[in-house]
DNA sequence: CGCTAGGTTGAATACGCTCAAAGATCGTGG
DNA sequence: CCACGATCTTTGAGCGTATTCAACCTAGCG
């Protein structure tokens, strides 16, 4: 790890972005969430830096680069349970649970803010609002969890790979990380495999039947969507983030609108 | 739904009684949190009572009863996604996402209190010390369903019907809703291959393989877990709710002792 | 008594897994 | 610049878990 120091606007910063787009920050809740961005460190790729079952005492923000959050099992295979992208927060709830029941690995190489728990305790007093917020964060989590975790139960492995990808995309696209609809996922076969819990004969089986079916294209790490409309309707797709714009309408167009523009 | 007034002293209620067990409560947080239960409901039995993408305004503390959140998916079947038991908040997040993307129904008759979500911003600022609490709640419920739904993708239907109902027996155990190793669980068969993504008929032969390997035992809705040991190695079982007196040690043996007894 | 909801069992099928082997791609060192 | 190893991807074949369809059983209730 590496201990780097940048001069970057305030809204530049990823978790801002995302705020920001959500629903706007004044510039005091920007002071005190640039609090949190005091110390950036760089992690290599493919480094652990929180262990199962270890006692953690910080928290981090994605600012570039892509991290995952893992199992292992008995048995030698791993669980990947959920990635982090810019802008994301990894181990909320660190505050409170000081024993990690997961790992964490850097996939690309990683910048990340460092903070301590107890920051948010200030952040909190400081700015009540925020607290909502990063309860409201944590509710997306939750609902985006719940969804894709219970997809595993039904949905069959080609959904589940469509729904994924959808997922990947709007995440992407609330930080600027994609273009047109393409993206960057530094992702192997395997990682996927790991993470919708198929193995990686069928992942492979499964991409392949997508890319015949031309609903994506991938190469070299570059996932395109090449119909999303239809991408959609396959995994039954339901979006999570909604923006102010849509917080007063629940048709499923205005979800749709999200992804699709 | 009707309305009821009961008087019951403080600590009985579920909610408290789970809160002192895993830290205790100054008599200022109890008085709090009675804020909360100022008044309560009667539900009936069988009666979905928030409604998958309406606006909820509500938060419920389960006093009694259980009930369960779940989506409906497209080809008619339903997934459950969490039981509510005895002392489970249902909609923590009611108050950052108005938008509920599930469905709550009840399943035996339900005694509930009910508040506001804004109730929980007084409750913040009156006690500090409690929002920390609820964002441990959270954590807690957060480990658990992480833990529960990455089992859908590995484990068994043998090895996940174990962890279900060790999880239902631990949850229980908290409130004082289980008699030695057995407790009363109002669930069909149907409802079990709901939650576990399974189909009724492999449900059904799962279930009595446990039953012939003297796992467990199922009779009008009373379970009976014969070979705690043996069940949770079956399952590869980690305990959720770490005591008080847990905190400091992490080694299997007290995970496994919380749950043992 | 018959209806209904839930539980149990059999048989055929399908989705996804394991084992196995062969291409691709990329970085590194000779 | 090519050779080599390592990692990732692709494809084939056989198998097993869980599914669907279907029927029958049981208990509770009007």
């Amino acid at each position: 790890m590496v201990e780097t120091n940048h001069h970057i606007p305030n809204e530049e910063w990823p978790l801002i972005k995302k705020f920001n787009l959500l629903q706007s920050l004044s510039h005091d809740e920007i002071d005190v969430l640039m609090k949190l961005h005091e110390q950036e460190i760089i992690i290599d790729a493919n480094k652990t830096f929180i262990y199962q079952k270890s006692v953690r005492r910080k928290c981090f923000i994605v600012n570039s680069g892509w991290a995952c959050r893992f199992l292992n099992h008995s048995n030698g295979a791993r669980q990947i349970i959920e990635y982090y992208l810019p802008g994301d927060i990894i181990s909320p709830f660190a505050l409170v649970m000081p024993k990690a029941n997961y790992s964490v690995s850097s996939i690309s190489c990683l910048h990340v803010s460092v903070f301590k728990p107890d920051a948010l305790i200030d952040l909190c007093t400081a700015q009540p609002k925020l607290a909502l917020r990063y309860l409201a964060m944590l509710g997306w989590q939750d609902a985006m969890f719940v969804d894709l975790a219970t997809g595993i139960g039904w949905r069959t492995a080609y959904q589940r790979t469509a729904y994924f990808l959808l997922n990947l995309f709007e995440r992407l696209k609330l930080v600027e990380k994609t273009v047109g609809n393409t993206f960057f996922a530094p992702l192997t076969q395997q990682m996927l495999a790991d993470t919708l819990g198929l193995s990686i004969v069928h992942m492979n089986r499964t991409i392949k039947k997508l890319r015949e079916d031309e609903l994506i294209k991938i190469e070299s790490n570059l996932v395109k969507l090449l119909d999303l409309v239809r991408l959609i309707q396959v995994a039954e797709y339901q979006s999570f983030y909604w923006r102010k714009t849509q917080q007063s309408s629940s048709t499923g167009r205005h979800q749709r609108d999200a992804i699709l523009h």
